[in-house]
DNA sequence: TCGTTTTTTTGAATAACTCAAGATAGTTTC
DNA sequence: GAAACTATCTTGAGTTATTCAAAAAAACGA
């Protein structure tokens, strides 16, 4: 299904900036509005901001991106949906990778008492420090 | 070990205001600065804004509060530090309840792949709707 | 092509913090 | 206990990421 199909049977309308919007998600790994935004101007044109934040609240809500929000930054959006996967977040540049659920299906969604809540998500950060950082972080001139 | 001497053994300066914080957010459940502040300020008759700031990064930074930003609400403190438990957040309301962790000790600790990623923490967010506004959502008058 | 409804633009407003400089007050030292 | 040192607090401004609102423009079904 192309992103026409998608947005039209999301009842959503078919916009050049939407579409661009759809684009350009998928183009980057984890952006935030601002870089979105930027993605969207280099394919259109113009786009105002807030068209950019009006189109990821209506795709996300529609289910076609995800949004994330980890602790310090903006919130990120990507276009792997509808699967359980989790992220890792680096606590030093806030970069965001992918890592698919260790425990199986559903998993996480299990906790030991839920307290009466009724429960639909499970999210999982995983906090650390990554690959380039840590190289940075080796560097005597990056030491504290 | 009492407030004060927690907070020497820190390397932290006792003062009036961060004692107050700390028995602000003892007192409560997950709250957020504005809030921590309104308990400050009942207790200590007048605290800045600011300070409360400040408190409260110093004393999460010396592990005497522990910090959480789930998404759409802005950041709440806890006393409940050095054990690995989890929060189940209300979509609607943003009520934050704790939960053990059920996978054991060091539970959520290995994702799949770490992509090498240096990982310290696991952080896990179950969402879901909690009791109260369970019934609220329930009760026609509510419903959208 | 018309009319309806959604989307976009423009411009202002907000929430939740952060930054900075000087005043105040814990703490250590004598 | 007083002095000195420096962490903390106050005051006031600034920032970031985002939301709100009203009017203009563009999709789409009829």
């Amino acid at each position: 299904m192309d992103d026409a199909t998608a947005l039209r049977s999301a009842g959503l309308r078919v916009t050049a900036a939407r579409l661009a919007i759809l684009d350009s998600v998928r183009a980057g790994s984890h952006q935030d509005a601002e870089r979105i935004a930027r993605g969207v101007r280099s394919r259109v044109g113009h786009a105002s901001t807030q068209a950019v934040y009006d189109g990821l609240h209506a795709l996300s809500r529609a289910g076609l991106l995800r949004r994330i929000e980890p602790a310090g930054s903006p919130a990120r959006y990507e276009v792997r949906v509808g699967d359980n996967h989790h992220h890792l977040v680096c606590r030093r540049c806030g970069e965001v990778a992918d890592v698919d659920c260790t425990l199986g299906e559903i998993p996480c969604l299990e906790p030991s008492s839920d307290r009466g809540f009724v429960i639909d998500e499970a999210e999982v950060v995983f906090w650390g420090v990554c690959p380039r950082c840590q190289e940075e972080g080796a560097s005597p001139d990056e030491r504290g």
